[in-house]
DNA sequence: GCCATGGCTAGTA
DNA sequence: CTACTAGCCATGG
């Protein structure tokens, strides 16, 4: 069932512009980046050609929800917040891809490779689906990093990718894996991905 | 240890 | 069918 009408709501909140392309309670797409310009290409990027857009002065509660989670996410929270997405205009593949890594916790990444033998595909496909993730950070495709724990790309800059990484660094020091749909994930604690970084600034 | 190169790979537009 | 990739691995300097 296609929607109506897509309202865009855009918002900067402490420096971060955060956005939400939305019709009632269902998400069509979620975008942040340090520009406001980057957030509405990632969105209207998202939504469906054929379906009409606008952009309103005030935002529904629901919206205003929404953006304040983009920005909990942004600042290293653990956000349960659990949004209707419109996951029906993904592909199969990328459905899969989603649902394993919307299981990485908090303080924890894992690789474009380890979630390819966890659902199937490529490491390759696998960058692919997220280049393309339509609900970044909702989906927290900033915890997929490349296999030897460099950043690996980030539609948003890697600054960003950078900046909230490090917000979400909980102290844990032992890989893990979970339980995905099509088999087991590997995990790493975020510490992995910063010591990295820090090494290669001194 | 780091960086460059080439072969391989599978999903997307 | 083709031409792309937000990759990975082995190798060589």
């Amino acid at each position: 069932m296609n929607p109506e009408m897509i309202s865009l709501h855009v918002k900067e909140i402490e420096g971060v512009w955060c956005g939400v392309a939305y019709e009632g309670e269902k998400i069509f797409a979620t975008a942040f980046a340090f520009a406001e310009n980057g957030v509405l290409r990632s969105l209207l990027h998202a939504i469906p050609f054929d379906v009409p857009f606008q952009q309103l002065e005030k935002a529904s509660s629901f919206a205003e929800r929404v953006i304040n989670s983009i920005k909990a996410i942004y600042d290293g929270k653990d956000v349960r917040n659990r949004f209707s997405l419109a996951t029906e205009y993904l592909t199969d593949y990328a459905k899969k891809v989603i649902e394993a890594v919307v299981l990485i916790p908090v303080g924890y990444v894992s690789s474009y490779g380890f979630i390819a033998k966890a659902v199937g595909g490529s490491p390759r496909a696998v960058g692919r689906v997220m280049a393309l993730n339509p609900f970044a950070p909702i989906v927290p495709c900033h915890r997929v990093v490349c296999s030897n724990f460099t950043l690996g790309g980030y539609g948003g800059g890697l600054n960003l990718k950078r900046e909230i990484l490090s917000r979400e660094r909980r102290g844990y020091s032992c890989e893990k894996e979970i339980l995905v749909e099509g088999g087991k994930l590997r995990i790493f604690p975020v510490e992995f991905v910063l010591r990295k970084l820090e090494k290669g600034k001194c």
